[in-house]
DNA sequence: CCACTTTGGCAACGCTGTTGCGAAACCGCA
DNA sequence: TGCGGTTTCGCAACAGCGTTGCCAAAGTGG
């Protein structure tokens, strides 16, 4: 067993860690925000210990106070809500043919996106300006202000290896066989940047955008032109040895089935997309169902998420199509995702550490958003609302 | 996302996770040890911090020094080690037929084991009382020293809930189904109980008796009477919302395949366990391989273990046979697992949360083991060995 | 024999969340 | 209107965590 995953954990490290997840609270909460009380509640912290954190936050400008609650029979409770202003991330999703840029702040509101024609096998640098360039301009629209970009998250399709950030055989394109995208696009662009795979993304951004509900684990579906999936398995993105994890489409259902360019026969991605070729709906449907009844089952997991082109043409259909395989014991969900979840997932990587979800560096993020200065001068007390 | 199962952390938490990490250190290292600059370098913590856990340990009868290491250049360093005998733990493994019950220590040496038959439909009392008997033999035969025994896991085929510990429809034996399975045996055993299903107990054992080399995820394949797997991802055994992860033998493979009970078609288990039938190893070993390559390619992982009774019957043949369909890229090992995979684990489903491994309650399993007392006495120190 | 390296303990320290206590603010009832 | 009860939340003192600075011990190598 790998021991450096688990390290030590010193006051640092407690303290980030506790202050990511009452950010991750607020965040969830919405503008309506949350009492100091509700906090310390759903944490299993004391409320003192909440209100030490929370005054952490209001210095660092990242929370405030925002009215107050109907009295329960006591004093009302003091809403404490996220200032999403307070910091922004950009997302970027390459596809063969396509690059859009996001603007998001703290809570993932879209402040501006921009689409634009791209072509991937161009190389390394036609790339980069490009991405550059729609960046730039992504900021400009979204009032020009410099202040508080924590970085870009870059979703694509892979394979390659999250940890590194370095590129693999992209099927095709054999120009990008090992190009370091992460440390070439935080050089151009001046800031950290956090590499995923496309479906990776889409995944954790509907983790941390709350379209999961309570759900710890699902499974995101993704078909346009291949067919992928990203896997949320106890609230982290599992993306396995070499972030290759999420091969939907090479999974075998037909053992004399017809040959598919991965090499093996009767993969799902092939009937599925055979089905598609043919207009069948109902078929294609209850060939992903099928797949996904065998992932459901060998994970148990809850929710499926549908997504990409193909499947949110038709949404209603591939569903219903899904859900009638899937049957109704133990009771899965289906249900179709929004029109832009990988660009949006992408920005989430990067906000991802600082909302204690795993992120790859919390403690700099955290830093990075005005906690935790480096110096070790304590912050003044944030004085409280009082008359 | 359920906000629950990522609690808030105070100094106890902090505590109680950096002793079981040098715990689970120290447990690996074996009999040899470690020295305190080891453990100060695989954990991230200072030589300091190091110091003061393991005098904690110390004084807690846990760990001693043993020996000198030799030196490389200064002073020699001081070996620490694991005291197994401070602590046992009982393993209980229910079968249809066969009742194995196994009393170890902490580094999961087996002090004595007993199998007899069992019958599992017999009903609650009649189990109840075979296992008390078999495990007070147990405890007798390993010398009837009555003390530090932990507590006991029971490992059995599911379905089920590892939280509460409560069966459901076991399959053929209506009488179990909702039976509070864990609080029963708690009662009786007059100790802490944790229940799990076979192949994730199995899992379990195999990370925390190091069968698994430095993979953080892998998957327990286990061909018995039926066929199942237990699932490790990213060091923690994946259970999901219902315990019911590892649902290998129902996943598709021959779309128009031949019916299985389950009401589908074509289940890996329906054909594996036909070509089984007809003693065609070559066609189980092919069918078990594809099954592994789905799983393998959708989750990334770069081990396969096999275990129960067909398997190991010709494990050789089925090793091969699987490594032959996964190919060698990306390189995924295929070995077989030991023979007695299931009730080692049912033990360890006990000292999991000792040594930082995701058990279910950490910190009392450490205040029982002699740490954290409750009362607020700060341990005396240990005294340091000096001439 | 002496410089150097490495191990590891002691004491003081900074910082964490916790505890004890009290003020503020509201409800409900007389 | 007054008073007790409840709930929220801050201040101050506190215990306990890992860290830092310093030093002794015990080897190696010139």
């Amino acid at each position: 067993m790998n021991r450096t995953l688990a390290p030590g954990a010193n006051l640092t490290a407690l303290r980030d860690h506790n202050a990511a997840l009452v950010l991750g609270l607020l965040r969830d909460a919405g503008p309506d925000g949350a009492s100091r009380a509700e906090l310390a509640d759903r944490t299993g912290l004391t409320p003192q210990a909440v209100s030490k954190i929370t005054g952490r936050l209001r210095v660092a400008g990242l929370a405030a106070e925002a009215g107050r609650r109907a009295s329960t029979g006591g004093k009302p409770a003091t809403a404490l809500r996220l200032l999403p202003e307070a910091a922004h991330a950009i997302g970027v999703h390459l596809e063969r043919d396509a690059l859009t840029v996001t603007l998001v702040d703290l809570s993932g509101a879209e402040a501006a996106t921009r689409t634009s024609p791209l072509d991937l096998g161009a190389g390394a640098e036609a790339v980069l300006d490009a991405v550059a360039a729609e960046v730039a301009r992504v900021r400009a629209e979204a009032g020009g202000s410099l202040l508080g970009v924590l970085g870009a998250g870059v979703a694509l399709p892979g394979p390659l290896d999250h940890r590194t950030g370095v590129l693999q055989r992209v099927t095709g394109m054999p120009r990008w066989d090992g190009f370091p995208l992460r440390d070439a696009f935080a050089e151009r662009l001046g800031m950290p940047v956090v590499v995923d795979k496309d479906t990776n993304a889409a995944a954790l951004g509907l983790v941390l955008r709350g379209c999961v509900g309570a759900a710890g684990s699902f499974a995101y579906l993704h078909l346009g032109t291949g067919l992928g999936a990203g896997l949320v398995l106890g609230g982290e993105v599992h993306r396995g040895a070499r972030t290759g994890a999420g091969e939907f489409g090479h999974q075998v259902l037909q053992l004399d089935g017809p040959p598919c360019r991965c090499g093996n026969r009767g993969c799902i991605e092939v009937l599925c997309l055979d089905a598609v070729a043919r207009g069948d709906t109902a078929e294609a449907a209850r060939l992903l169902g099928t797949g996904a009844a065998n992932l459901v089952r060998l994970l148990d997991i809850d929710l499926v998420l549908l997504g990409g082109g193909v499947l949110l043409n038709a949404s209603g259909a591939y569903a219903a199509g899904v859900r009638d395989v899937l049957g109704g014991a133990p009771p899965v969900a289906v249900v179709p995702a929004g029109e832009r979840t990988v660009v949006e997932g992408a920005a989430e990587l990067v906000l991802a550490s600082l909302f204690g979800r795993g992120g790859r560096d919390r403690h700099r993020a955290l830093e990075q958003a005005g906690l935790a200065a480096p110096s070790g001068l304590t912050a003044p007390s944030p004085g409280t609302s009082r008359p």
